[in-house]
DNA sequence: CAGTATCCAATCCGATACTG
DNA sequence: CAGTATCGGATTGGATACTG
């Protein structure tokens, strides 16, 4: 389970409900649009419509739904300028540019085995 | 987007290609049940059963399908003892385990900033 | 035991329309 | 511009039954 060394409390019972907690952030976090646009915001700022250019393929519905969930976690800081037309800035925060280097870690991952991935998929395919 | 760095080929066409294949392979792995399942399997080989059990949560469907996905892509090994009943056991391969140490990271981040969400999400909801 | 197939509910997500 | 709300199709995913 993800929560095995978070052992700071000795009652079962608030372990347990760490333990589903930290399984429902794994399980908010862990997915692709969350970490394309957390590996968006790594080069600083940005506004919604940039980051929905950025982001290729994203909905708007998309952006917005993950967008509240990241902050909800604390991932990114969302700024509002009180201007007309509203201009709202997104930036990643301590523990966002944290997670970050998960991210990278893993599009490098991904150019590191892409050969490997796609020699295999023919394997499998064929 | 996630292949930026990958430059082998000066090819357009190519580019575009390896591009959408790279976004594949993300959106393939970047999902919970794959991070768990290889979170999983860091500490060595496991059986179809022994996985259901350990990954908790996860139904019997989601095992096999995401099972076949990193197998196909590369990540798990599969081996099939022609016993009576059969015998399947599950094997991370070098970029299963490359990729591990990046979902490790993922876990470590759960725990480390665990109480910073916490309060994010309360001061959120409230 | 491991795996496939099927059914059905839950949810995901895009398109669209509307607001401050 | 950024956001919410809603609708309906597509996809996901659990439960169950069945096979070698």
């Amino acid at each position: 389970m993800v929560t095995k060394q978070l052992n700071a409390s000795t009652d079962e019972a608030d372990l347990t409900r760490a333990d589903s907690l930290a399984r429902e952030i794994f399980s908010d976090v862990a997915n692709k649009w969350a970490f394309l646009i957390i590996e968006s915001l790594g080069a600083g700022t940005l506004r919604f419509s940039e980051l929905r250019d950025k982001v290729e393929g994203i909905s708007h519905k998309m952006l917005t739904q993950n967008l509240r969930m990241l902050e909800r976690n604390g991932l990114v800081d969302r700024k509002v300028h009180p201007t007309v037309p509203p201009r709202v800035e997104y930036t990643l925060t301590e523990p966002g540019q944290a997670l970050r280097a998960t991210v990278d870690g893993m599009c490098d991952w991904t150019h590191r085995f892409f050969g490997h991935i796609e020699a295999s998929r023919h394997r499998f395919d064929g």
